[in-house]
DNA sequence: GTCTATAGCTGGATAGAC
DNA sequence: GTCTATCCAGCTATAGAC
């Protein structure tokens, strides 16, 4: 935190513990992104992790005081590596290319083993997540730069400006945990490079302007 | 069944029997599909279908006799309903028109409080899936004479033939399920027949030959 | 066939020793 | 802070009376 700068010799033993802790929540986050990815929100249980991480129940709830708040936490961690990523895209490029390298991204975030950018469509987890303010504080900054790109895209003519924004959007969104991804892997054994390749291009040619 | 078409006088008894227990089943049916539809497989317990349908637990358990059996059953009439409709489409319209005709019953479906079509990508519910055999029955048919229809539309030129046929036919279905539909009602306010435009609109886009 | 009541289990969360 | 052991709510599924 504020002693990242300051020398070792000061502030080791406190420095020292603080980090085994941060590298401990970043396992625990790692196996629940793992586990959310794979079981979803209702059948990932707290054991599971615990488990995954080698630690037991009750100190899992020492760094995170509920499953609520693990998950929150877990999709927080994801929203900020895109916004991250999005700061770092080539500014050389326009609109429209860098929500298609944003889109990659997320992608091949998803197929290493990542949990879906958008979590479930049940509405008992948009409940659990609306209620978490900084996970909203995230996503509406992520979603107002995605808006801006969109709308501007479709100024400069690279979107279909006749689509709605907010259709474009959605259905941009909708991409990034589009199931499609899971079965080609599974039933096609497509390499992860040719499919994100057919996933992009799908998603580009149907918000593209109509020639 | 077989006495469908036999003078009520004789089976009046029987048959008014019948009749209200496939009645009572088709409503647990619709109960469980729009419960399902709203808070997803593993949320919805079995007292919410029971006092849905305004009986006691063990009853409905005389009609199912699990919880997934019941779910297997409600996901069997949602595919036989989409086989059914498929037979019944004008067979005057090409193999694409076919497609977009059959994605917007699906939609209308969902947006009418059904569940989405293609249930969740969780491990855990596929693999209680797979286990059901006359689901896996159904799917399959339904898949080959879609596959059918897509292949003959590449053919006719009327979807990309460039993309693999696997791609295009797992767009579809994702279309099918897309979080999409449920954010532009929810935030868009939009109605159901522009949102079910929009999304056909882009979906096809997606597939279409690049001009 | 329908109900009330309950068995049996799972999973979120915690008490209390170390 | 970490563990073992445990509580308790809520769920699937069923026994047994009517």
């Amino acid at each position: 935190m504020s002693n990242f700068n300051l020398p070792m010799s000061i502030f080791s033993k406190i420095s020292f513990k603080d980090q085994a802790f941060k590298l401990r929540e970043s396992a625990i986050l790692d196996a629940t992104t793992s586990i959310l990815g794979d079981k979803g929100y209702d059948l990932m249980t707290m054991d599971d992790v615990a488990n995954a991480v080698g630690i037991s129940k009750p100190s899992l709830y020492k760094h995170f005081k509920s499953k609520e708040e693990l998950i929150g936490q877990a999709l927080i961690r994801l929203i900020d590596g895109a916004i991250d990523f999005l700061g770092q895209i080539d500014k050389q490029l326009d609109p429209a290319e860098k929500l298609m390298v944003l889109l990659e991204w997320a992608l091949r975030v998803r197929l290493q083993g990542g949990m879906p950018f958008l979590p479930s469509t049940s509405t008992s987890v948009r409940a659990m997540l609306m209620k978490n303010l900084s996970y909203i504080t995230r996503i509406l900054k992520l979603n107002s730069q995605l808006e801006k790109l969109v709308i501007a895209a479709q100024k400069a003519g690279q979107l279909n400006p006749d689509l709605p924004c907010d259709v474009i959007l959605f259905s941009y969104y909708s991409r990034t945990c589009d199931p499609a991804v899971e079965y080609l892997k599974t039933f096609s054994k497509m390499k992860d490079d040719a499919i994100i390749e057919h996933m992009l291009q799908v998603a580009f040619a149907g918000i593209r302007p109509l020639p």
